[in-house]
DNA sequence: AATTATAATATTGTATACAATTTGGCACGG
DNA sequence: CCGTGCCAAATTGTATACAATATTATAATT
């Protein structure tokens, strides 16, 4: 998502440091709120400091660790009001993409949209609920990059980011699942429509309910199976 | 707008030669596309060459430098096809700013809203431009902080930030001026009934006009005054 | 003369060494 | 028994030294 147009081969360290940490806060390996001692990630990731703490700054940029100067770093918290801010601008971002995917997208794309709902419904029938929520994440990014708009892709995955990690905390409703498909349903029909206004409504929508889900599962914690960390496959649903 | 609820000192070094540099780079001291030589800033600043560089990759993921591996940073320049996109998801975020700050910001915070646009009138009639510019802005920061959204303040920031960066290279229609200052009359209206769909949607319509006029400005670079730099003083017209 | 190959230089990328600050424990005093 | 002050260990922050890569200049060849 944050591959910009030129395939340019970055070889540095920290940005493969960045890249490695990213990921495995985003795969709950490293849990909200753990220490990120240095010297013990620099042997794990085979590289010195100097590279290490470069990429713990730009995580920080993010918003993904929280320094805390002379007192270490560690993995940002998951805090429920912060979440809800998030989704409130995520509303209004999933509303634009929709408005200007409308405008933006070409028909090939609409075709190839069309076919990613349809294998949403059918994994959803065939209860598949990790490929369901894997396709769910792709369309919404296939939607976004229509949208031809490389700020709103940045913002948009950035958020998505954290709300990712929000959801691994949390046990999901799963009552929510036909109702969410429902929702795909609607928007989708405002897409071939080429409708903008109402298919950016219906997204806006769509995640604005999610947000609700999302935040009441916040309050009723994932049970920790297994060892120390919550399930090991991040997942996404809108 | 970035400091936080608790006022902890961040006695690093490289925070503040993030800080700094970012100022320098808003301030067109360091101009767009300029290379950034890592050792002159830092006998410059008085630092050593470690904090200069996580300060470069905070920038850097801020998207105000570009790094090039092996080949040294730049600041990134300024794109009028990128500052197009920016406007597109500002008039979203602003939208959104309008109608959260109808719905929680305090009456005092609206009271004093209301001072700082008369403030803001009466420097338009006297004509003096610099002053406009910078109530301008503080008008909308207070808007985005009453809507009670740590998200998004951020997120408008680092929009703000940049397309701040965009118009000290542009020369600024005069004409507009005018325009701008009617639009405020108009969401200001909308504030003081309280109608958060009105003035978020006067809000987005206005951030619109903005882009327009700034991206035509844009095609017509200011006029390099003095020795290499645009103006030294940055300013942010709606 | 133009172009390409090659080497010297400079700058960036990384690793390590040193300094500063925090944290935990322990002794002392209340 | 609890609180305060000090000391030691550990970890972070910074500086410097070394390695790798790109750029520039030079020279040789076509």
């Amino acid at each position: 998502m944050k591959a910009p147009a030129r395939p340019i081969r970055r070889a540095t360290l920290h940005h493969s440091a960045v890249e490695e940490l990213r990921a495995m806060i985003l795969d709950g390996e490293l849990p909200p709120g753990v220490r990120v001692p240095e010297v013990q990630l620099c042997e794990q990731l085979g590289i010195s400091r100097t590279p290490l703490r470069e990429a713990l700054r730009v995580l920080s940029s993010e918003g993904l660790v929280e320094l805390r100067p002379h007192r270490g770093a560690i993995v940002a918290p998951v805090d429920p009001g912060e979440i809800g801010a998030i989704f409130e601008v995520m509303d209004a971002l999933e509303r634009l993409a929709g408005t200007l995917a409308c405008r933006n997208g070409s028909d090939a794309e609409f075709t190839k949209l069309d076919r990613m709902h349809d294998q949403l419904v059918t994994q959803h029938e065939a209860g598949e609920r990790a490929a369901y929520f894997l396709t769910n994440r792709q369309i919404h990014a296939q939607i976004v990059a229509m949208a031809r708009n490389p700020a709103l892709e940045a913002t948009y995955a950035g958020f998505a980011a954290k709300i990712l990690r929000a959801r691994s905390l949390a046990n999901y409703d799963t009552g929510r699942w036909q109702e969410s498909v429902d929702e795909h349903e609607g928007f989708m029909a405002a897409f071939r429509r080429r409708d903008a206004e109402e298919a950016g409504a219906l997204l806006a929508d769509h995640s604005r309910r999610t947000a609700v889900a999302v935040i009441q599962a916040l309050r009723q914690p994932a049970v920790q199976e297994g060892g120390a960390v919550a399930s090991a496959a991040p997942m996404d649903v809108d």
